[in-house]
DNA sequence: TATGAATGAGGGTTCATTCAT
DNA sequence: GATGAATGAACCCTCATTCAT
């Protein structure tokens, strides 16, 4: 790939990243072109689906939170280290906005977001859950993917929200995975 | 009022209830009109700003939530009469597509809507949850207004997702009242 | 319908016959609205699809070809009768520029103009060519529908063309259908 | 010029050959570029004007055309030796799908397209039709000019259009030739 | 008071043409 | 010379809101 096409393609992913966290990922196209400083078509050439965008602007975070998990897991009690990286998930869904409801969109423009969420996510969650479960810390009585579509729904950040919301909301749901209680 | 005005403001609410729970809130305002059977003038004319019409919409069932709280807390014990409060709750929320979007989007056509939510369902919440705390049941870490807009986005309708997750999810975070431990 | 919107009706079908003979059917609707003086979302609600104008910028000049047959039927000798109706046909066709290229387009945008055309217009033709062939003048070896194309396309108007030439070459084609020997 | 050069020129014109007759002449230059495996950067370079490349897309075929007639006049009556030509140049036009529009289009990017085809194609027929009415089988009553523009408007081919639409209406048009009488 | 026609800004997308590599 | 990335004007269409009837 040509130099002056890889810095576009770095300046789109920067700007839709701000955007995106702004506006929502429905924000205007010509929003993230000029804030990238480039014209429509250079964003249509390389991104010719919403989609392929959004996926290329999460991806690199989602990578990094997966690659979060085994340090975390090593370092920590299996329970710690579970809270720990959905902090870490947490913190990357906040700057999100409008990411849950292209989970579940149904539209296809959306299609294949779900899928690489969880083909990238899910084995490293599921392996801190398995974790935790063993050690008796946890009752898994939730699938990774539940798990992480909550945090999505939970942390998904609103303008007029205060900043430590999600993380409460959080902590307040991995204590119910703690509970021995049953669900109702 | 005239008799007629009325008609209409009554098929206005239905119709806007309908839609709400199909395509959400930011559904078209003709799709509305179209079905309540009336000029669309008449929908602006009755409800000049879009959040005067979600408010009115919601007023009836919000009203309704609020009411069922005492209810509940004479026939069941504290901890049972929350989590069937909450479960409540949720089967409103879940009709409400965009409600969660609409309480903080900051967008001056949604002021007054948490106001109100707050100012209706907030003591409602508040005794359940002072019942329960007092009898032990539950650690009541979480203020009523946290509660609230948790279970507002967590049990957020989206097209694409099985419907009994948001009950789940709300279950899993009552555990979590329930657990002694404190949050990290 | 209420006056005003018959009046912008009126003038856009007006505008866009204007139009469509200077810049041919595919004319961006802007350039329609501007002539007509009206917003373009008043195109789109009287006619959602371009077809439907220009169905209806044909239609009346449609009928009124249809109608011309029988005076002149009535008027003269079969054969005259016939060229004089395709004169006024080919007068017609000769304001419609793309009119030919939308009859053939497959695009279904233009699905339904060539059945109205043929339902309007093939009658008329059908018995005018039916009378030319039982008084011996014309030897038909040709359909309503072959016929009505060719004149289509052979006074398809072009900007750069003599405005006789159509004309001319219709007026040969129908010596064609004199002549008594039989196609290569 | 370069090998190569001369290459890319003739993988140009074969593709925009094959585009033309599938897409018309008024096709993205991209899908002809990517056709012939260059870049549009190429395209440019030889062809700056649309005109040039459609010109020389047309050029070998109006060549050969021309070059039919002579062998034509010698092994045929002149009436069937015309008849025979016509055919010729139909299958011609037939694949050229735009092009009767690109030769009255009076846009400048088709200038000198109807000059070339007359000086090249003009004389070959014109000596046909002299032939053909020295023997007394047509009554020539058209100029060599308006019949191949005739037929370039009846053959132009059309998506929908049976194929052998053209050919039976350029049969009737060479009856018409054989007719004696005149037109009105 | 009710209606729904009209407006036009706004956002999506394409593609001819230029020009850096 | 060749390449194909970048540009941005141009067109399409939708829908919130106003206002004539």
């Amino acid at each position: 790939m040509r130099t002056d096409a890889r810095r576009n393609v770095e300046a789109l992913l920067e700007a839709a990243k701000t955007v995106f966290s702004t506006a929502g990922v429905d924000a205007p196209a010509k929003e993230i072109t000029d804030l990238a400083g480039v014209g429509v078509g250079t964003l249509y050439r390389h991104f010719p689906q919403r989609s392929d965008l959004i996926k290329a602007v999460i991806e690199r975070e989602i990578d990094a939170c997966a690659d979060a998990a085994p340090a975390l897991a090593a370092a920590h009690e299996p329970g710690i280290a579970l809270a720990r990286w959905l902090d870490r998930f947490t913190a990357f869904v906040a700057t999100k906005r409008g990411f849950a409801a292209a989970l579940h969109s149904g539209d296809p423009t959306f299609d294949g977001l779900p899928g690489y969420l969880m083909q990238k996510l899910g084995p490293a969650l599921e392996s801190l859950l398995d974790a935790a479960t063993a050690s008796g810390e946890v009752q898994a009585r939730i699938s990774a993917q539940d798990l992480l579509y909550a945090v999505a729904k939970l942390c998904a950040p609103m303008p007029n929200e205060e900043p430590e919301y999600g993380r409460r909301m959080v902590a307040l749901l991995v204590d119910g995975l703690r509970s021995g209680e049953s669900p109702h």
